[in-house]
DNA sequence: AGCACGCCGACT
DNA sequence: GTCGGCGTGCTC
């Protein structure tokens, strides 16, 4: 099988193997052309096929081994363009990741399984005249009827529909197999028009636009703005602009924060289709998108993490609410941030990104110190609102009943007389975090894992919080025998129990993964207790985004905990922790208060962050790292390894290190192996090897042949081991 | 990652 | 005498 023409294929596969591979054409594809690259092609690959992307052409290695045929190109046209082809490389790279995995992350499902490139355009409903007839006669109430009753005032776009009528692909069947309503193609977005409902700018917020409508080009604008100071105002206007400019828009949100809710804002107020890119879409809704964004027919995208994959030929803008939030970096597989990709996108596409936070991730605030970022300010809260006041519950000697001191009873006693809402917050769901015997000091512990199982179901049943095993509550202890076993600590469920008992008569809502499984159930949820007085109790689900115009208390119980946590992390995200769920409470006719109910009322992070705020914690915060050689200061490279037993996953993390030491400089300091913090995970033994350096181009250049070198070790085969470069977690 | 090939234990 | 354990090697 010998080509006169010499000319190959450089295929990137889908598999975990650090090289491309070759192939001869596809024996009916034509004659190769350079812009063969960023087609997908279906190769024979080993017993089986594979859909890969061409990445290069040229003649093969001289000393591979004999090409086969590629079997079918399938594009005709490239599926990845320039840039993004180009930025998937450096993703790539920059990760230690191979090729053809970043690209399969990068494309919708559907397209990496080789099918055809969905059709993209809109469509809407409407009813027949037979169906226009019929409506009176649908059974009110019924979803059918509300959809209909919906539809005679106008076709509606499938894009649409949901905000109109929650699940009503059922209904439509329904109404379509009666032929009451008919599918039609709706027009391409028409140019944006004037918006009504376009609320004035303060000055701040008319600033800060001015600022982004000055530059040109690539910048990064760093929009740090207080809970309720109108960030989305600013957002919508920048997008606003670039739309008349004729150019794309992405927009990225934590996973929390895409709602029905947050698209039915953008959609009212854009004039245009907004596209939604997230996990919870069906495979073909997101290559719709994905599709529709790469033909420049989709002019708008918000979505989460996954979303800065989309392709963007016409791009004019990138937006990145709360900046700081975790989900934007990817914590398996490919460990990408976000964030920092869409930075290298935005630059290789000439256009400025808009980092927007009330707490923005100490990174960022760095870059604004080094000059990178412009940064802009909202300090003023919408309407005439003032910023809750702050108070400590210094409670060491004091009476806690079920962890919760008498002030913060008498707190929410006041506040419920005042016909008002309040927030016990407490970043643990479940009963309680252990089980420990009073006599002999035994707990329960997970059997697969190394840590405490959690006290669930009111103390009936204990379950694992890392590997999700449940077990009942064993009747005494297992070591003495003793019936002494008691709950310790206190979770959500605990503390939802005490503050029943303490309060019979106002209505109380739990709100945390166990109460409400999927995000768009919270507002369901929330609107249980409408504007009535009563008690929330939450964790983090309830720290962001949703309105609760009557909340005027928010009583934080588990301060402590994010103390003196090991993670270096710790102090910045509970003070964006702490702002966030302070922003909370109060409105500008009901002012708020905040309650931090501590044993340590003298520790620096709570003195700082009330003294001066989150700019303070941030410049505390900052020292400590540049002192403990941390990140923004230092960059790191995380090598973790997992494997059923201990041995093979030391084994592999010391032939690691041996090979690191003497080829890496001494600039780069390696600390390991040790076992990761928690060393034992659904029974799988863990370690890892930390490499820190102050210069994140010598840590990439030694890293790349070291990677390398680790897919030859054959200790690495009795191992499941990945690379994180810039770790969030050391764990 | 899959998926073969390849040598050593408990079953029809 | 076979079915099957997972060690080792390969994938253009």
């Amino acid at each position: 099988m010998s080509d006169s023409s010499g000319i190959a294929l450089r295929v990137a596969l889908p598999v975990p193997l650090p090289r491309e591979f070759d192939y001869l054409p596809p024996a009916d594809a034509g004659p190769v052309r350079p812009d063969w690259v960023g087609r997908r092609v279906r190769v024979p690959f080993g017993r089986g096929e594979q859909i890969g992307i061409v990445v290069g052409l040229g003649p093969p290695a001289p000393d591979g081994p004999e090409l086969k045929s590629a079997l079918a190109l399938l594009d005709d046209a490239p599926l990845l363009g320039e840039e993004l082809f180009a930025s998937l490389q450096w993703l790539a790279r920059y990760t230690q990741s191979p090729l053809g995995e970043v690209l399969a992350l990068a494309l919708p499902g559907v397209l990496r399984a080789g099918q055809q490139a969905p059709e993209t355009r809109a469509y809407g409903w409407q009813l027949t005249p037979a169906g226009a007839a019929a409506v009176a006669g649908l059974r009110a109430g019924s979803r059918p009827r509300r959809l209909a009753e919906r539809l005679l005032l106008g076709a509606l776009s499938e894009d649409t529909l949901d905000i109109h009528v929650a699940d009503w692909r059922a209904a439509l069947r329904a109404l379509a197999k009666r032929a009451l309503v008919e599918r039609l193609a709706l027009p391409a977005a028409d140019a944006v028009d004037e918006d009504p409902h376009a609320p004035t700018l303060n000055d701040e917020q008319a600033a800060a636009l001015a600022t982004l409508r000055a530059g040109d080009g690539f910048r990064t604008l760093l929009l740090e703005g207080v809970t309720g100071s109108g960030k989305t105002e600013v957002y919508l206007q920048a997008i606003r602009d670039c739309l008349r400019a004729g150019k794309q828009a992405l927009v990225l949100v934590p996973e929390i924060g895409l709602t029905p809710q947050t698209l039915q804002r953008f959609r009212a107020r854009l004039g245009v289709p907004v596209h939604a890119m997230h996990s919870g879409l069906a495979d073909g809704e997101r290559a719709r998108s994905w599709i529709a964004m790469a033909r420049g027919e989709a002019r708008v995208l918000v979505g989460t993490r996954s979303a800065i994959f989309t392709p963007l030929p016409e791009a004019g803008l990138i937006v990145i609410d709360e900046e700081h939030d975790g989900s934007y970096k990817q914590q398996d597989g490919i460990r990408y941030h976000a964030r920092d990709f869409a930075l290298v996108r935005a630059r290789a596409l000439g256009i400025p990104v808009l980092l927007g936070s009330a707490t923005p991730a100490l990174e960022s605030l760095h870059n604004v110190l080094a000059g990178r970022y412009t940064h802009l300010r909202l300090g003023k809260r919408a309407g005439d609102a003032k910023p809750p006041r702050v108070r400590v519950l210094d409670v060491r000697k004091r009476l806690l009943t079920h962890g919760l001191s008498q002030d913060v009873f008498a707190a929410i006693a006041a506040c419920l007389a005042r016909g008002e809402q309040a927030l016990v917050f407490k970043n643990r769901r479940g009963y309680a975090p252990a089980l420990l015997c009073h006599d002999c000091g035994w707990s329960a512990t997970c059997k697969r894992c190394d840590t405490p199982m959690t006290v669930h179901a009111g103390g009936r049943t204990l379950i694992c919080h890392h590997c999700g095993a449940r077990a009942a509550k064993p009747p005494s202890c297992p070591d003495c025998a003793s019936l002494s076993l008691q709950p310790q600590g206190f979770g959500t469920e605990r503390l939802e129990e005490a503050l029943a008992t303490r309060f019979p008569d106002a209505p109380l809502i739990r709100v945390d993964r166990e109460t409400t499984r999927h995000r768009d159930a919270i507002e369901k949820h929330l609107a249980t207790l409408g504007d009535r007085p009563g008690i929330l109790v939450g964790t983090q689900m309830l720290a962001k985004g949703h309105d609760l115009p009557r909340l005027t208390l928010v009583a934080v119980v588990g301060v402590d905990e994010g103390l003196y946590s090991a993670d270096f992390r710790a102090g910045e995200k509970l003070a964006q922790l702490l702002i966030q769920v302070a922003g909370r409470a109060g409105r500008a006719n009901l002012p708020g208060e905040v309650l931090l109910q501590t044993h340590h009322p003298e520790h620096p992070l709570l003195l700082t962050l009330l003294g001066g705020g989150y700019p303070a914690v941030a410049a505390l915060e900052l020292a400590q790292r540049e002192a403990a050689g941390f990140p923004p200061y230092e960059h790191l490279a995380l090598l973790r390894a997992e494997a059923p037993t201990e041995e093979a996953v030391q084994t592999f993390l010391r032939e690691a290190k041996e090979r690191a030491r003497p080829a890496m400089p001494d600039a780069i300091a390696l600390n390991g192996p040790m076992p990761a913090p928690m060393a034992r995970r659904a029974g799988r033994a863990r370690g890892q090897l930390l490499l820190a350096c102050a210069q994140r181009p010598m840590l990439q250049a030694a890293l790349r042949p070291w990677v390398a070198g680790l897919y030859e070790l054959k200790s690495a085969r009795k191992v499941r081991w990945s690379l994180d470069v810039d770790p969030i977690d050391l764990y």
